[in-house]
RNA sequence: GCCGGGGUAGCUCAGUCGGCAGAGCAGCUCACUCGUAAUGAGCAGGUCAGGGGUUCGAAUCCCCUCUCCGGCUCCA
């Protein structure tokens, strides 16, 4: 038999027999056999050793490549199971994938012991004796009762097992098995013992000699099968790469975005801080946040004014019965903070503002002619995040929303949706995000409100949005809430990390929950749809993340502080109060750091650290010309002699131009 | 909420076997008046997260609470 092998670049190649991969590669060349690790075959990433049993299209597979990497991680994730297994004998595991940059595995061990942060070094420590044991990856396939009694005393692989043979996997255990046979992988030693043995798909490396440039990272508890009903079992993480120097840049990437910290950041800037006397996860703003904030707000304040919202003001407290009207207490009780009992009733802090702008639309009858009417505030509402998932700015108690609701006609909703998605992006882009990215999320067939064609026309109008706008985007099925399917638009930050940001949701359920009508054209009463938008989400979240994009050094339109004034000697202090003066008069957010202070050199690095847009010098040159000596952030070389007005007219301009 | 690890001066951290609470930076004072990333000297700064316990004696050992960090779960 013949089996004819297209290659990537579209050559053939002829073979006799069945090949593999290894075979395939090595007629290409000897280097490339070296390096491979794997094959995909017909788009299906399989062993090297995998016989090719019919004509395919088959790439080599090499450890620098995203498959490879994945290969990589899934074949180290086994090896620190081994060394585990060798390490704390009768330890359970559990599952053990690839992930983004890494792997992990999840273990039990006897007797309810537990890994400590010193039990990672040994751990590592034998995987690199593993390493060099050169142990071959050798699969095989069994039946359902053969991997049932292989894994006898593996309580956890048997549960995968089971659960495939009767359906009711999780996606991540159904390729353990293919077919309705049991993969497994066999770690075998030069002598042809098995040391290891893993219930798993594959591919994997030929051989442990394979691996090498990895580190293990921390550890964590996670629950089984993500059940909190169930034990938690201890994870270890791992990073693995094609090569030392590759784990090098990820470790210094780790360690950058570390520096990037709002946390960190927030201290450093004295932009912010969480007080312990405050309780968890409330934060105080102090002067220079506060402005970056006022800055944000305003602008926010100023697009939305002419972007055809109408402002609204709600308080932050309302009687309980608004949030059983609402659904909030029966649905999301759970996440609100306590009640508190008065005189005339039971009043609960905000968890969500849409309530109270219900009753805003509900005040007097509305005609078509309104809508869409769409409702701005900024809101701030209070949850009660569970004490182990605060973080930071990012996760919060308190906070507050940039809060639209845009009640509409059904024969508006696409339009408007596609309006918004515009504005939000628009606005995004101010602040330095030029890379989006969506997920639509669409109806859980077991729960949700409204009919079946509501829900399609809605999800129809956002997906013809998200095309319209050309934006890419993933569809989460069956992950929107009960109440409507929605948007949820996700940014790029500078060093590449993805965050999740405003989100577009359609509601079928608070007009219906407050009754909300509009007199059409047709003198008669009709329902409303709803719409939530919410463009940085939090405020306080979106500054975080502000913070982490430009690592602390905001832009000249959003820095609290944007030029520092420096005499040289406290003679130029008239000089420099002169300065300062202009710069104020041309509306910019200027401070003085006088000679009396500190040396020179001192008092700019003060200036430096505290990431101020510019620096100027002044001394005796300047007092005679009318001149600055400009030190801007990111430049090497101060420019001296800078005609003032010149300086304050290119900081004016700056400014306006928001670069 | 769950698992693990922390909490010592404003910040970053040291503190051995249970035996007098430490450093650098920041702050304040004085001197220095300087042209592009740290001038020098001095001073001040502490309920060792809080509470309870063991002990002649606790930052140190034990228990509880709070809080932070890393995950898990959750996130209207």
């Amino acid at each position: 038999m013949t089996i004819t092998i297209t290659l990537p670049d579209g050559s053939t190649r002829e073979f006799e027999g069945t090949p593999t991969g290894a075979d395939v590669a090595a007629a290409i060349g000897a280097g490339l056999a070296r390096a491979a690790i794997a094959a995909e075959v017909d788009g299906e990433v399989v062993d090297l050793g995998r016989p090719i049993t019919a004509d395919a299209a088959v790439a080599i597979v090499t450890p620098n490549s995203d498959a490879g990497r994945e290969v990589l991680r899934h074949s180290t994730a086994h090896l620190m199971a081994q060394a585990v297994f060798d390490l704390f004998p009768g330890a359970k595991y559990a599952i053990g994938p690839a992930i983004a940059d890494g792997f992990y595995y999840d273990f039990e061990l006897p007797d309810g012991a537990r890994f400590t942060d010193e039990d990672l070094g040994r751990i590592e420590d034998r995987m690199r004796e593993l390493v060099k044991a050169d142990q071959a990856f050798v699969r095989e396939e069994c039946s359902f009762d053969e991997g049932m009694a292989v894994f006898a005393d593996q309580p956890y692989k048997r549960e995968i097992i089971e659960n495939v043979s009767s359906g009711a996997a999780a996606s991540d255990d159904a390729g353990e098995l293919a077919g309705g046979v049991v993969g497994i992988y066999r770690n075998v030693d030069a002598d042809g013992a098995t040391t290891y043995l893993d219930l798993c798909r594959g591919p994997h490396v030929p051989s442990t000699a394979r691996l090498g440039a990895f580190k293990l990272m921390k550890l964590a508890g996670a629950y089984w099968r993500g059940d909190e009903q169930r034990p938690m079992l201890q994870r270890v993480y791992g990073t693995a790469w094609e090569s030392r120097a590759a784990l090098d840049e990820h470790l210094h990437r780790l360690a950058e975005a570390e520096k990037r910290d709002h946390r960190r950041l927030a201290t450093e800037l004295d932009l912010l801080s969480f007080p312990e006397e405050l309780g968890g996860g409330l934060a105080v703003w102090h002067p220079r946040g506060a402005m970056v904030r006022k800055i944000m707000e305003d602008y926010s304040r100023e697009r939305h004014e002419h972007g055809g919202y109408e402002f609204v003001v709600t308080p932050h407290l309302a009687n309980a019965n608004l949030f059983e009207t609402s659904g909030h207490l029966s649905f999301y009780k759970d996440g609100m903070y306590p009640p508190m009992e008065l005189d005339n009733g039971t009043y609960y802090p905000k968890p969500m503002n849409c309530p109270m702008h219900c009753l805003i639309y509900r005040s007097r009858q509305r005609s078509y002619r309104e809508l869409p009417l769409r409702l701005f505030e900024l809101g701030t509402v209070y949850r009660y995040e569970r004490a182990g998932t605060l973080h930071g700015l990012m996760r919060i108690r308190g906070f507050t929303q940039d809060d639209s609701h845009i009640y509409c006609t059904e024969d508006q909703l696409q339009d408007e949706i596609g309006s918004l998605l515009g504005f939000v992006m628009s606005v995004l882009r101010a602040f330095g995000f030029t890379d989006f990215s969506a997920y639509l999320s669409t109806k859980d067939p077991g729960k949700y409100v409204g009919s079946d064609e509501i829900w399609d026309r809605a999800t129809d109008a956002l997906r013809t949005a998200l095309e319209t706008a050309q934006l890419p985007y993933a569809v989460k099925e069956g992950d929107a809430a009960f109440y409507g399917p929605k948007i949820d638009i996700e940014v790029r930050d500078a060093i590449g990390r993805m965050w999740q940001l405003s989100t577009i949701q359609c509601d079928f359920n608070h007009p219906d929950r407050f009754d909300l009508e509009y007199v059409g054209a047709d003198n008669s009463r009709h329902r409303p749809i709803m719409l939530h938008r919410a463009l940085f989400g939090s405020i306080e979240r979106f500054f975080g993340i502000l913070v982490e994009h430009y690592a602390g050094a905001f832009p000249s339109w959003l820095a609290p502080v944007q030029v520092e004034v420096l005499p040289v000697a406290d003679r130029h202090d008239a000089y420099a109060r002169e300065v300062l003066g202009a710069l104020e008069a041309a509306g910019l957010r200027v401070e003085l750091r006088e000679a009396s202070a500190d040396s020179l050199g001192a008092r700019i690095r003060r200036s430096k650290l505290g990431k101020v847009p510019y620096i100027l010098v002044v001394g005796d040159d300047d007092v005679e010309q009318r001149t600055v000596g400009v030190n801007a952030r990111g430049q090497d070389d101060p420019d001296r002699g800078v005609p003032l007005d010149r300086f304050v007219a290119r900081v004016r301009d700056e400014v306006a131009a928001k670069a």
